[in-house]
DNA sequence: GTGGTCTAGACCACG
DNA sequence: GTGGTCTAGACCACG
């Protein structure tokens, strides 16, 4: 899987990173318990620091995505616990885009169409 | 229009307002034209500062929600300009959110449901 | 609130602090809303670096103990989110603590003693 | 007795399996005297390292829980000294388990009650 | 002035 | 060889 990062955007970079292996896992891409790059070659590869992988590996654990130990590095875990919900944060995001949107004159039918697409 | 600003949030003072005024104009709760509260007031009202509403306010009238003038204030901008289409940013962010759903056993039915409310 | 840190303890530091501001929070030598030194001035006070307080209260924020803004620091959180069980961490935890309490000889009484001690 | 290794924990393999024996000679699950399964068996049966087990025993040794000799391999020692107190290390970890609960809205007599389930 | 992010580099425990 | 921790130092956004 290939990560790219986008240097002027405003999302730190091991959110970013957080944010496409999400994804990753999300559309079947990155399969339930296969090996993630290690720290450090994830690193090297990006021209980042370990540091930030780490956070971002830390975050993804800490969420339930991934498992890591010393011995084996980082997997996508095998069942991720599914809450049934989206979160406030999420539905709050949604709703200023949908509002956004809106505004721009995009209508009710091509955002579904996204949502079908990203699904 | 009451604007509320969560203390435990990590999105900007500046962020937040200039989201609930860009929901507020989609939502129609905001007229098309109508005045918008001066940045003093605004700030004397939130208990914050003036700069910070100065901020949101920039925000909003280069983004082409609003108009400002030194004579009628901020106002909702009569037209604003549609680009029929919905930024790479927020389908980057709509992404994420459906893929995170998606992995949480969100169905797609229930994210569409979501579009009906917002929209 | 005096903070130690014992330096030949296998706890790390950041987690060291972390304990010592939940039970101080606890306990209610840290009160609600009560400020929390900035991230410079601890490390500063400890001897230690920022990264590793900013890890500490980035913890505690993500944990519902406290809030972080950039213009007021860290304080403790006026309402703690109260999930009225043990996690299965500690409960695991605390059921090894019995089980080598009572091998050492100690009785079921002197650790409900402990129990109404540190409540 | 089933000693089960919990992948997502944190907590080392090595110490894992310690904290399962010492519980099971806390129950009584394993009897005082009781012969251990060798090192080798161990490690074969739960697909870990040997190093790991022997690292497990070699701990359990120093504490003074088991006995090992080259002729009858490892057992449960007969007679486990009894300090008689709970150590300052375990104290802490139960005054941190203490306050979170309590922080948590957990009452004392919820803790009580985990401690006659414990012991 | 505050917390947040990131780097370069180091050492450590686990296995 | 792996992830985890920590330092010294820097720059940034927010307000």
């Amino acid at each position: 899987m290939v990560i790219k990062i986008d240097e002027y955007s405003d999302v730190p970079i091991y959110m970013q990173i957080r944010n496409q292996i999400v994804m990753g896992i999300s559309s079947g891409e990155l399969a339930s318990g296969e090996q993630l790059p290690t720290v450090r070659s994830l690193a090297l590869e990006m021209g980042i620091n370990t540091m930030t992988v780490s956070k971002t590996y830390q975050i993804l654990k800490n969420e339930g995505y991934i498992t890591t130990d010393r011995k084996n590095g980082a997997r996508v875990r095998a069942e991720i616990k599914q809450s049934g919900v989206i979160s406030e944060e999420n539905k709050a995001e949604l709703r200023r885009i949908v509002s956004e949107a809106r505004l721009s004159g995009v209508s009710k039918n091509d955002i579904k169409n996204l949502i079908d697409e990203y699904y």
